[in-house]
Parts: C-alpha cells; structure tokens; sequence
DNA sequence: CCGGATGATGATGTGTACAAATCCTCTGAT
DNA sequence: ATCAGAGGATTTGTACACATCATCATCCGG
C-alpha cells in the first residue's frame, strides 16, 4: 500500500479511532462496512483494511454473521492501562529527548491558553480534544518512535472510558470544571518546564498527574464527591 | 472474525512473523501474496488480511504495483528500541506481578536446562528459539495484558537485528557460545529470584541483561572483540 | 399454550476478475 | 553508443459476487 489509497486509508483510520475515542461511537455500537463503504465513498474492501487495523488494536471486534462492534473494557483492563501509561510517562524525558526550540516552547503557551479559554466554558469533547493534541504535542519532546507509538494507543484506550464515567457522572458538570482545572494546572506546570528545558521534569510533573487523574477517576467512579467540588 | 478463521489468521500470522524473526525471511526480501495463498491453501484475502497486519506492526512493507517486502531498520531504531526495552524490563516485577507458584518455578528449571543443553552445542537458530520462549514464560509473570503485548513486539523487532549482526561476525561462534553462556546466566539468575519469589528482582535482574546484551551487541557490531572470548 | 425446527434476513469472510502502479525490456532516433 | 520512450509483464489495490454464519420471526406439532 502507498501514495494516494495509504492517505486515504490513514484518513480513515483516524476518523473512526476519533471518533470511538469521543464516543460518537460508543462501546456496544454496531459498524456495518457497507454504511461506512458509503460515507466515504468506495467499496467494502479499503474500510475492511481499517476495521482490521482498529480490531488488531483493540477498539473494535468483528464477529462473523453478526457484526463489528466498539468494543468496551472492564475496569481491570482499565487499571492496567492506566498503571502501564504512569510509567510510561516518565519516559518521555529520560529516552532520546528533544530540546525545546522558541516553537516548541510557544505551541505549550498556545495550548496554556486553549485550557484558560476552556476553563470559563468548560466542554466535554472540547476537553477530550485539547487532551489529545496536548498529548501529541508532548510526544514531540522525544524521539523516541516506539514511545509515542505505544502511549498514544495507551490513551485512545483510556480516553473514551474516562470520557463515559465522567459523562454519566452525577454531577458532571461540577466534575468536569474540576478536571478542567486540574488540566490547566499540568499544562501550566509542564510549558514551565519545557520552557526551561527541564524535560526530566516534564516527565515527572507528566506522570503525577497521569496518576493523580486516575485515581480520581476511580473516586468518582465509587460516587465520591471530591474536596473541591463541595 | 472468529472461529476457525481467527485460529487460521493467527497460526499464519504466527508463523510468518517467526519466519521474519528468524531470518527465513531476511530483510529486503519480497513475499508474493500469491505465492502465500498457494502454500496455506487459501486465497489471496487472509493473506492480506495477515500482510496487514505485519506492516501495521512494522515487519513488512507493502507498495502498490512492487510487492511486499521485509523491512530493515536503521540503527538509531534499534537503540530506540531497545532502549524502550530496558525501561520495560523492570516493569515486570512492578505491575501486577503474578506470585509463581510450583509449576511456573519448574518451568524456568526447564528452561536453564534448555539453556545448558545449548551450551554444549551452540546453535544460532535454537538460541533464537530459546530466547523467544524465555520471553513468553516471563511474562506470564505479569497480568498487565498491555505491557505483555509491546514488550513481544518490541522483542521481535529487535531479534532479528541481533541474529543479522552475530550471524554476519567474523568469529560468529565464539560469539554465540559467549551469548549463550551469558544467557544460561540471565536464565540461572532468573529462575533463582522467581523460586524465591522476589519479582521486583526479577525485572531488575533481567533490565540490566538486556541492557548489557545490547551494550555486548553495539561492541561487537563496531568490531570488538569481547575480552571472555580472547 | 409452549417448544423446537425451519427458513428469511442480514452481517462478515472468501474468492476472483479487473484496475492501477511499477519495473524491465526492447526499440529507435540522435 | 547512449538515452528516451513505449509497451509488456508483474504485483498490489479495489470492486463485487458469493459463501458462511448468526439471529430472529414464523410455523407446525405436541
């Protein structure tokens, strides 16, 4: 595969991951290729490719007879990934890093002031995306091409389950202006020491609030209200 | 997918990554998926299905109108990996290590009486061989299905690359006995600490061999010639 | 009224013909 | 002699028809 049908099928792939990542796919939802084959205009063949890539890892299932659905996961698959994602946080600053240029340095202001705007408006899928491309802008810091690989998959996988509890939380409203916050808190935390060039820190600052925002998750997932939210 | 076919996708899948690992396949060499087709007695969509999912994983690398060709890989990328390998290791022994019982201890017995067998005649294709099924038996020590999973592949990215440069050096067989003899010690070493159950020190113990056989490999493949072997 | 067989329906999996792209060879003009 | 270009051979990518499997409604017998 190569030049015009690899975009293509990159295109593709990205648009469904995206869009099981933000729920508009939630767990349980059934693809049929023929519709899909139709939205974007070709045959069954080139979106069964992308079916297999995401079945491959993991998004979705695909059963003979029966269907293609989004798959969900349990929460002990759930605390694995989760664990696996803290340690590969740290990573980022200890494996081939970059030193920040004046770009770099001005893109973590950029997405500093994305969350600020964020935080007087706070929005469920505007959130989830502002976590994915500040992902993606860490990723920069390390060349590390396994690296990014491997903890980019780990937080599609994490995202959309973080994205559910939160959305079917009680108070979700007061919750997710409180994750709003803390995201802002990180940001600010991590442009500082990116902007000094402190990328062992960066990782550490990463990892705390990695870990920090899970265990979160899980306490609220268990009903409890948190300190600041009362 | 399910049922049969699964079990087929994956005994094919299984079968030509080993092939590529162990260099049956070197790199640089094209697959004809209709040559595959004939040989598993299918036709050329499960081929595909399974060429699919080796480029996704970085084994192969098809190109529309020229074939489907084994990939190499640049050293920058095998310090990469295996950097990100290193860091792995450890991890074993820190997320949701699985407490051996009696079966597992003898297990790892097997397998340094595997090793000693070896020992007294060294044979590169069976220390490969050898080397994978360790691998698959330590991680059974862990019930973190991700870190199970990236630390396979990142082993099989870099297997072939170590049986490429220790094939291709001017005294290969002093060179592989001194591998395997280091490897009888990782595997003693090993089994020691699994009996006494102590899995921290098992990631410990099995980061700084992985570390020293990439050191061991970056020595050999400038030309050195490693002082146990003079 | 219930229960199992049975066929209709709709989904994914497979086989195959054809399209698209690349490579190699052959030809012919300069 | 050399190089440019056309054309055939080869190989992957795509489209589509059909096979296979699971589900569900229906019907018949007890």
């Amino acid at each position: 595969m190569t030049g015009e049908g690899r975009a293509r099928f990159e295109r593709i792939y990205a648009l469904l991951r995206s869009r099981i990542c933000l729920l508009d796919y939630p767990p349980g939802m059934r693809l049929r290729e023929e519709d899909l084959a139709e939205e974007f205009e070709t045959s069954r063949t080139p979106i069964r490719r992308v079916l297999a890539r995401l079945e491959d890892e993991g998004y979705v299932r695909s059963v003979h007879g029966v269907g293609t659905m989004v798959t969900d996961i349990d929460s002990a698959s759930l605390e694995q990934v989760y664990r696996l994602r803290v340690e590969l946080s740290e990573l980022i600053g200890r494996l081939s890093p970059i030193v920040p240029d004046a770009e770099t340095i001005e893109a973590f202001d950029v997405m500093r002031r994305r969350c600020e705007a964020l935080a007087k408006a706070p929005d469920q899928r505007t959130f989830a995306q502002l976590n994915m491309d500040f992902l993606d802008l860490l990723m920069t810091l390390t060349e590390n091409e396994p690296l990014r690989e491997f903890s980019e998959r780990l937080y599609y996988q994490t995202t959309r389950f973080w994205l559910k509890t939160v959305a079917g939380l009680e108070r979700h409203e007061e919750a997710l202006a409180s994750e709003t916050d803390y995201f802002l808190r990180e940001i600010s935390d991590i442009a500082t020491a990116v902007s000094c060039g402190a990328l062992e820190t960066v990782g550490q600052v990463r990892r705390a609030h990695v870990a920090m925002s899970y265990a979160r998750l899980k306490a609220r997932a268990r009903g409890d209200v948190l300190p600041d939210e009362v």
